[in-house]
DNA sequence: TACGCATGGGAACAGAGCCG
DNA sequence: CGGCTCTGTTCCCATGCGTA
């Protein structure tokens, strides 16, 4: 590997000559810099990462743990962020593994900064994570961790479509976004979902909510698949989050509906692909652009100051589309 | 304006001291 | 004397302060 000794020798100034001048110190002659600068380039010089953050005490990478990667949502967060980290100069580490092994190799990277995607998988195992000195943000974990959070105010999310759908009439409104393991995440939704039902006066039903294994395509599939089938049937659906919502919309294309006219469906999830999964969807949540804006911010803010600690809650927004209607009467 | 030198964490190596 | 553990030293490379 070539390193600023042997442009060094190459150039016939020192090394130290050489670091100041890739790294444009005023303290270098131009035209010495200039030298220098194109024998590095010519001899294909890449400075040395782990001696750079030796020195600095700066490894310039933040470490990311996402083990759900299947789901949606997630993969345009964990883009954006990673686009955002980089212009600040910052690479980010991937790990899909567990929570705890995951901040094991991070710590032995040596990363600025931790941040954890909460999931029900890690939500449970926060608390087993002994202190360390790598700073750690969590997202949607609030509550949850001893750590630095930005979340977002989910059940507000949940509260925002219910009130959006009774404005256009629908009394008989279902769920769908309940998984048979216990999730902090969802709980919260579905709870947001029953309270605000019986605040408007709307119809309680029991299956109003309805049961699922996972929060995927399939399960939002078969989930309405069986809501389409309750009779009387609802005239309305919320879905937990985007894969649902692509399942559900086949579901109910499947069964010879249509939306917004036979059902109307009101999803989780800001992102922009949700402006035309074949329809184009009525939304709450909070943008992807916040999201990962107040994120990379908090990191860096962190990264500044590993003593700090704060919460960050998000307010979601409405977006209407064309997914919902006025409840025909017909 | 350019150079000398200390610095950082950890792997690799050298040498000392011990045991059977 | 071979084999082992334990301690101490050197090296990796880029940075940046102090100095010539």
């Amino acid at each position: 590997m070539v390193t600023i000794k042997d442009i060094a020798d190459r150039a016939g100034v020192s090394f130290s000559t050489v670091s100041k001048a890739l790294r444009d110190s005023p303290l270098v002659q131009n035209k010495t810099k200039q030298h220098i600068l194109s024998i590095a380039k010519e001899m294909g010089y890449q400075p040395n990462l782990a001696a750079r953050s030796l020195v600095s005490r700066k490894s310039g990478a933040i470490g990311v743990v996402w083990p759900s990667i299947e789901r949606a949502a997630l993969s345009s967060l964990i883009t954006k962020i990673n686009e955002q980290l980089e212009k600040k100069g910052y690479i980010t580490l991937l790990s899909i593994s567990h929570l705890e092994s995951a901040i094991e190799i991070f710590r032995r990277y040596q990363v600025d900064a931790i941040l954890v995607f909460g999931d029900r998988d890690s939500i449970s195992s926060f608390s087993s994570i002994s202190p360390l000195q790598i700073p750690i943000l969590t997202y949607g974990a609030a509550g949850y961790t001893p750590f630095s959070t930005v979340d977002v105010n989910r059940g507000q999310a949940v509260r925002l479509a219910v009130r959006h759908l009774a404005r256009l009439g629908h009394k008989d409104i279902a769920y769908i976004g309940e998984p048979q393991t216990q999730d902090p995440l969802q709980t919260v939704k579905i709870e947001a979902f029953r309270d605000e039902i019986v605040q408007l006066g709307l119809q309680a039903r029991d299956n109003a909510v309805l049961q699922m294994n996972g929060l995927e395509f399939h399960d939002g599939y078969l989930a309405a698949r069986a809501m389409l089938e309750q009779t009387p049937r609802p005239t309305a659906v919320i879905s937990g989050g985007i894969d649902l919502t692509r399942g559900i919309l086949r579901a109910i294309g499947e069964h010879g509906l249509s939306v917004p006219h036979d059902v109307s469906v009101v999803s989780y999830d800001n992102l922009p692909q949700m402006e035309d999964i074949g329809v184009p969807m009525t939304v709450v949540g909070v943008a992807i652009a916040t999201i990962t804006a107040h994120i990379t911010t908090a990191i860096l803010e962190l990264i500044d100051q590993p003593e700090s600690l704060k919460t960050v809650y998000l307010e979601p927004e409405l977006v209407v589309r064309a997914s919902t209607s006025h409840l025909n009467n017909d």
